[in-house]
RNA sequence: GGGCCUGUAGCUCAGUCAGGUAGAGCGUCGGACUUUUAAUCCGAUGGUCGCGGGUUCGAACCCCGUCAGGCCCGCCA
C-alpha cells in the first residue's frame, strides 16, 4: 500500500474526523525542502478523504517566531528587528533589502507576508490548497489563552518534561512563556513573575513591565508552543521534519506537554530532508536552494508532486534539476498511460509485483493537481519536447511536426504549458548538458577515426550532396539518406557518418531539422575538413 | 556520551511491519523500424540484499553485534 493510504488507514482507527496539520516559520525564501512538508500533509490529507475520512488540513504559519539574525538577503538595519516576530516587521524592499515602512504602515505588509504570499502561490499552482492558520493573529486573538494558562500553573511540570525527555538543563529563570519586552523583541527578558493573566519581566534594557497572556503579548516557547497549537485547533496528525522527530527532539517532549494540557498527542509522520544533487542539504542561509516557484517554472506541478509521492517520507530525496528530472518526467508520462487494473488483474501475479502496481496508480493519484482528476498522457516525452524545443525556433513548427507524425491531433493546453517550461529549463543552468545539442566547430578526429571505410566513403557522397542541395529541412532530409543509397549502403551508415562529423557522436537526434536551421557555410566547412581528414 | 533514520542491480528505489523461488524503472547490450536514429517497439544483461554471528525446515526481512553515511539532544522543513 502506499505510504499515505497506510497512514491514513492508521488514522482511521483514531477516529472519523481530522485535522491534519503542517507548519513552516515564513523567515526567508521557501524552497522545496518546504513544498516536502505541505505536500506529504497534502498527499496524507487526499489519501484520509479517500478513504472516508472528514479532513481538515491546515497549514500554520509561524508567524510568531522572531527574526533569528540579519541573514545575507537583508539589509543592515534589519538588526534592530532581530527577537522581533515576523509577523511584525516590514518586509525587505527591492534593491536595497532594507525594511519596507511604506508598504508595512500603509498596506500591514509584513515580512512574514513578503515571503509566503510567493509561496501561497506556488502552493495553488501545486494544487495544495490548506486552511491558514496565522500563529501571530491566533495569540493576539486570545485563542492560546487557555493553553498560555494551563502552561503558566503548570510550569514546573513542564520544566521536568523538558529536562527529563531532551536531557537538557532549563535555566533556573526559565519559564514557559516569552513575554515581548519594551521594544517588542522577545530576546533578553527575564521573568520576574506570574499573575494570571500577567507575567511580570524585566528586559535588557532595564525596562520593566507586564504582559497579558491571554492577548498575545508574548509567546510561548516552541516546545510549548507547538503543543499548545496541537490542543487548541484539535489536530490529530502532522508531518514535520526528522529534526523534530528524532529522540529528545520537540515531538518527544511535546506530546507529554500535549498530554499535560489535556489533548491526545498527534500522529506523527516524520519526512526525510530534501537535498540538491551534488550540493548537499538545502539551506537558505548558504544560498543553496531552490525555491517552489522556479521548480515549477522548470517542471509541471504533476511532476513535483511525483517526486515527493514516489519517495517514502523516510527517505532522503536528492533533487535532481538535470537528468533526474528528465527521468522522473518521463517516468510519469510512462505512468500515465499504463492500466492499472488490466495489470492487477493478471493472473498468478506475485504479491511483490501487486504492491509495486498498487504503489505507482497511488503515486499517479496523489499527483494529479487536482483530486480525483484523471491522468492524461501527452503521448509526447520529455525527451522528445526538450529535442523539438532545441530543433525548432517556432512553437508552431513543433506542433506541425508533432500533428505531421501523428503524435498528436492539436496541442493541447497541458502541452502548449509544458513546451513553454522546456523553453524556460533549456535556457537555465539546470538543463543538462548532455540533453543539449552542440554542433561541432571543428572536426572530432577521433569520432571520425572510428568510421568503417564504407562510413567513409559515405561522408564523402554525403557532403557533395549537401553542397548542391537546398538548405531546407526537407531537402536536407531527404539527401542524408539518399548519399548512403546511391554508393547502395543501408541509410544508416549516412547516419553515422554524419553524426561523427557533426557532432562527434554514434547517434543523435533529427538532423535535418537542426542543419536547417543553422549556416549552411559554417556546415559545409565543418564537412570539407572531416572529408580531407577520412 | 545517549538516541533515531538509512545501507538491496551501474543509477533511483520497491520488497522488511504479518520470514516462503531477490523485483521495478532508468541505464547498458542486442534486434526491429530500408527518407531518420537521443524517438518507438521487442528481447537480453545485471545483486556475496553493508559486514559478522544467532534463531528457523527456510532470513533482505526476526534477534545480537559491527561498519559506513545522515540527523537529533539551542533554533531549523
Amino acid at each position: 500500500m502506499h505510504w499515505a493510504d497506510v497512514a491514513a488507514k492508521s488514522l482511521s482507527h483514531r477516529g472519523d474526523t481530522h485535522v491534519i496539520s503542517t507548519g513552516i516559520t515564513p523567515s526567508g525564501e521557501f524552497h522545496i525542502g518546504h513544498l516536502r512538508e505541505i505536500l506529504t500533509g497534502d498527499m496524507l490529507a487526499r489519501a484520509a478523504k479517500d478513504a472516508g475520512l472528514d479532513v481538515d488540513f491546515i497549514f500554520i504559519v509561524d508567524s510568531a517566531d522572531p527574526l533569528r539574525k540579519v541573514y545575507s538577503f537583508l539589509g543592515p538595519e534589519f538588526e534592530q528587528f532581530i527577537g522581533h516576530q515576523l509577523g511584525a516587521i516590514p518586509a525587505p524592499k527591492e534593491g536595497d533589502n532594507n525594511p519596507d515602512w511604506q508598504r508595512f504602515n500603509e498596506e500591514g505588509w509584513t515580512y512574514a507576508d513578503h515571503f509566503l504570499t510567493p509561496f501561497m502561490d506556488a502552493l495553488a499552482e501545486i494544487g495544495v490548497r490548506p486552511r491558514i492558520v496565522d500563529n501571530l493573529r491566533s495569540y493576539q486573538d486570545g485563542k492560546f489563552a487557555q493553553q498560555a494558562k494551563l502552561a503558566c500553573d503548570s510550569a514546573d511540570d513542564i520544566r521536568e518534561i523538558i529536562e527529563r525527555v531532551s536531557s537538557r538543563e532549563l535555566a533556573s529563570d526559565w519559564f514557559p512563556w516569552s513575554p515581548l519586552d519594551s521594544k517588542g523583541s522577545l530576546d533578553g527578558v527575564k521573568v520576574t513573575g506570574y499573575e494570571y493573566p500577567l507575567v511580570y519581566w524585566i528586559d535588557s534594557h532595564g525596562v520593566e513591565g507586564s504582559s497579558d497572556i491571554t492577548k498575545g503579548q508574548g509567546k510561548l516557547p516552541w516546545r510549548i508552543d507547538w503543543p499548545a497549537k496541537w490542543s487548541w485547533i484539535g489536530v490529530t496528525c502532522e508531518a514535520f521534519g526528522k529534526d523534530h522527530g528524532a529522540a529528545g527532539g520537540s515531538y518527544a517532549t511535546g506530546r507529554e506537554i500535549s498530554t499535560l494540557l489535556g489533548h491526545e498527542p498527534p500522529q506523527p509522520l516524520t519526512y526525510e530532508w530534501i537535498s540538491l544533487r551534488g550540493k548537499g542539504a538545502m539551506s537558505s542561509s548558504s544560498g543553496n536552494t531552490i525555491g517552489p516557484i522556479e521548480a515549477l517554472r522548470l517542471v509541471p506541478p504533476q511532476i513535483l508532486r511525483l517526486l515527493i509521492a514516489n519517495s517514502k517520507p523516510n527517505k532522503a530525496i536528492d533533487f535532481d534539476t538535470g537528468m533526474g528530472l528528465v527521468t522522473l518526467a518521463d517516468e510519469f508520462e510512462r505512468l500515465c498511460t499504463r492500466d492499472f487494473d488490466s495489470e492487477m488483474s493478471e493472473e498468478d501475479i506475485s504479491r511483490r509485483k501487486l504492491v509495486q502496481i498498487e504503489d505507482a496508480k497511488a503515486a499517479l493519484r496523489l499527483s494529479m493537481v487536482e483530486p480525483g482528476e484523471i491522468a492524461k498522457a501527452t503521448s509526447v516525452s520529455f525527451r522528445h519536447l526538450a529535442l523539438l524545443a532545441q530543433t525548432k525556433s517556432s512553437d508552431d513548427a513543433i506542433w506541425q511536426s508533432l500533428v505531421s507524425s501523428g503524435a498528436i491531433n492539436e496541442p493541447t493546453k497541458q502541452l502548449q504549458d509544458r513546451l513553454e517550461r522546456m523553453r524556460y529549463w533549456i535556457s537555465s543552468e539546470h538543463f543538462p548538458e548532455e540533453m543539449r545539442i552542440n554542433i561541432l566547430s571543428t572536426p572530432n578526429e577521433q569520432a571520425l577515426s572510428s568510421l568503417d571505410d564504407e562510413q567513409k566513403a559515405v561522408l564523402k557522397g554525403l557532403t557533395a550532396a549537401l553542397h548542391n542541395c537546398q538548405w531546407d529541412s526537407e531537402s536536407i532530409g531527404s539527401a542524408i539518406p539518399q548519399a548512403a543509397k546511391d554508393l547502395e549502403f543501408s541509410p544508416r551508415s549516412a547516419y553515422r557518418a554524419a553524426y561523427a562529423a557533426l557532432m562527434g557522436l554514434e547517434k543523435g537526434p533529427r538532423l535535418a531539422p537542426i542543419l536547417a536551421e543553422m549556416d549552411k557555410v559554417q556546415i559545409m566547412n565543418l564537412l570539407d575538413s572531416c572529408c580531407q581528414l577520412v
